[in-house]
DNA sequence: ACCTTTGTTAACCATTTGGTTAAACCATAT
DNA sequence: ATATGGTTTAACCAAATGGTTAACAAAGGT
C-alpha cells in the first residue's frame, strides 16, 4: 500500500466518523502511521484531502442508484432492486449515508459539487415512469415525488440515524443488523403494497 | 430578554446549523451581541452550553411523541396523529432533527444522556399494541419493529437530509415546503395502505 | 561517481480557540 | 454619598491546529 493510500484510508476512516470540522490532521497522520507533513505533501490541504474522500464515497453510491433508476424495469421492479442493492451496499459501508448527509447539510460549497456531478442520483426518468404507470392504472394516483421520497426514506433513514434508531427501538448491534437484512425486502413490500391497485 | 436568554438563543442558532465541533464561542458571542467572557460567566464552558441547547431541543420533541405513542388510540389513528403533529412541529423547527441526529451519531457521550432521559421516545407500548392488532387481524402480519421504523423513516428522513432530498428530487425551498405539508397525510396514508387488511 | 527527482521527517510558525483575570460598571441598600 | 453585590468588558494566556521549511534519505538516470 502506497503512502498516499495509507493517508487516504486513514482520512476516510476519521472523516466518515467525525465529520470535517471535528477531524484533526494530526489524528489522520497517526492513523496512517506517518508524519503530518506528509499529508500536505500528498494532498495540498485539509479541504482537498476531504474532498478526495467525499467524492470517492459519493462516487461509490451514486452510479448504482442511477443504474436502477434508468433501467427498463417496471416501477415495482425498480423499487425491489433499489432497496435490495442500496441496503446491501450500505450494510458494508455503514458510515457513507450519514457522512454524505451531514456534509451536505453543513457545508454549502459541497452542495454545488454535488449538483454539478454528472453521476449524481437523478430520478427524472423514474418520475416520468411513475406518472405513466399511474395513467395506465398500475399504480394508485399519488404525487410521484412523494413516492420517490418514500423510497429514499424507507431505505436510507435507518443508516442516516443509526444511533437514534437503535436507541429508540432498543436494538443491539446484531439486532439492528438483522433488522436491516430483513428490511431489504420489507421496505419494498411496504411501498408496493401501498401503491398497487 | 435577559443576557442568559440572548446567549442561549444565539447558541441554539449556531449549534443547530453548524454542530458542536464547528461552532466557535466567539461566533455565539457576536450573534448574542455580548462579550465572549459573558458566555463563561453564564455557562461554565462550551460543553455545558451545548448540553443546555441540546437538551432543550430534545425536550421539545420527545414529550409529544410519547403522548401519541401511549394514547388510547388505534394504531391507524396513532400513525395519522404522529405524522401530522411531528411534521407540523419540525416544519417550524427545521434544524431540530438533523441537529439531534448528527450529535447522537458523532458524540457517544450524548447517547447515554439520551437513553437515560425519562422522556425519551419509547415505543414499547406501541410495539405491543401492533402485535395485538396483528393477532386481531386488523393489521397484516409484519415485524412490529419494522413498522415503527417505517413510521419514523417516512416522517423524519426528509428533515434529517433536507439538502440531499432537495438536490436529488430537484425542489425549490417553497416546493419542498409544499411537499412537506402534503406529506403529513401522505405518509400516514402510505403506511396504513401498506398494512391494512 | 554525480546530479536530479521523489519521498519523509523534525522542528518551527502564525493563527485560532476555549478559557481566565482583573478592572470597570451599575443598580440598590445603607 | 458610599459601600455592596451582581454584571460586563478588554486584555491576556496556554494549548491546539493547519500549514511551512529546511534538512535528509532513497532511487534512478547520466
Amino acid at each position: 500500500m502506497t503512502t498516499e493510500e495509507k493517508i487516504f484510508n486513514a482520512a476516510r476512516k476519521i472523516f466518515q466518523t467525525k465529520g470535517f470540522a471535528a477531524t484533526r490532521m494530526q489524528e489522520i497522520a497517526n492513523e496512517a502511521g506517518i508524519n503530518k507533513a506528509m499529508l500536505h505533501y500528498c494532498f495540498k490541504n485539509k479541504e482537498q484531502l476531504f474532498e478526495a474522500v467525499f467524492m470517492n464515497a459519493f462516487g461509490q453510491l451514486a452510479p448504482q442508484i442511477n443504474l436502477i433508476f434508468n433501467s427498463e424495469d417496471s416501477v415495482f421492479e425498480k423499487i425491489q432492486k433499489f432497496t435490495e442493492s442500496y441496503i446491501s451496499f450500505v450494510i458494508e459501508n455503514p458510515f457513507l449515508p450519514q457522512f454524505i448527509i451531514q456534509e451536505l447539510n453543513s457545508n454549502p460549497s459541497f452542495v454545488q459539487k454535488f449538483m454539478q456531478n454528472p453521476n449524481r442520483p437523478n430520478p427524472q426518468n423514474l418520475l416520468l415512469q411513475i406518472e405513466k404507470e399511474i395513467e395506465l392504472g398500475i399504480i394508485k394516483p399519488i404525487n410521484p415525488k412523494q413516492l420517490v421520497l418514500d423510497i429514499l426514506s424507507m431505505t436510507i433513514f435507518a443508516f442516516a440515524a443509526p444511533v437514534m434508531v437503535r436507541g429508540i427501538i432498543g436494538l443491539s448491534e446484531e439486532e439492528f443488523h438483522t433488522l436491516m437484512q430483513e428490511r431489504k425486502t420489507h421496505s419494498a413490500n411496504q411501498i408496493i403494497n401501498a401503491i398497487k391497485k
